[in-house]
DNA sequence: CTGTATGCAAACATTTTGCATAAGC
DNA sequence: GCTTATGCAAAATGTTTGCATACAG
């Protein structure tokens, strides 16, 4: 399976620049917009399929949000590393660090010989004004 | 905001039943098939929403697989609660449990004060074979 | 009886694909 | 020039919704 060689096109050097000062995850649309805003003009097509083969190529990172989009964020961005605890009924969301995280994905990675290995962890649970709104 | 009360109906009790012996997490989908085949008769879109309601009450936990997809499970099915380390490019799936984490979640919730935080993580890497596959 | 749950089909939203055209190499 | 990438619109996929009917309480 050889090296698909990817041309270099006005469209995938800006979905690349967009997804680049990213800080967070953005939905393909969601990137479509911003490039369009930006003033380029490109098809949703192209965005998704850009974002699939740089996502494929590891350039990109992907997750799925609870409402079953797609997310994406240039790799590498990860700078603070930080997760989500996210309340499923109102959607709060808190940003959070996770110290032995790092750790313990590595060594785990390592054991199964997998290798480059990210970890996206979202926890969904019930915040502190939802609780009490759920007490029946 | 008062308890919806459900009603006892046959197709409810089935999920609910189905739902109860599920191990892994299944697609609604996936449910839909196992109670046809099982031999009730029951619609798809009642299986939505039987799982839906499920999992506001609490009574079903729900993922997201990586192809968009809800996956639903019992709650109190979590017996070995165990964690899924996916390859990113074949789809590879190692199990393992990672024994750090209840505690750490634990303290996590309590300090932005959250409730029955659930933890289901997903960690996405490069499996051996396709790292070597992906050497350029 | 009253009203919620079901089933079906149609509606939806997101993502993918076919195909003709434009553009990289 | 040959081949890959693009754009558009149409198709596919997974999920939700409207509405008439069935059935639980």
């Amino acid at each position: 399976m050889t090296n698909t060689p990817q041309r270099r096109t006005r469209q995938r050097a800006a979905v690349a620049e967009v997804l680049a000062k990213l800080e967070e995850f953005r939905t393909a649309q969601d990137i479509h917009d911003l490039l369009r805003r930006r003033g380029d003009s490109i098809g949703l097509a192209t965005v998704y399929r850009t974002l699939q083969s740089l996502a494929e190529t590891g350039e990109a990172d992907v997750v799925r949000t609870p409402d079953g989009q797609s997310a994406y964020r240039g790799c590498g961005q990860a700078a603070h590393h930080h997760h989500h605890l996210i309340c499923r009924r109102c959607g709060t969301t808190v940003e959070f660090e996770m110290d032995g995280m790092e750790a313990l994905v590595e060594s785990l990675a390592r054991r199964h010989r997998f290798t480059d290995v990210g970890h996206e962890l979202e926890l969904f649970g019930l915040c502190a004004s939802c609780a009490v709104r759920e007490e029946s």
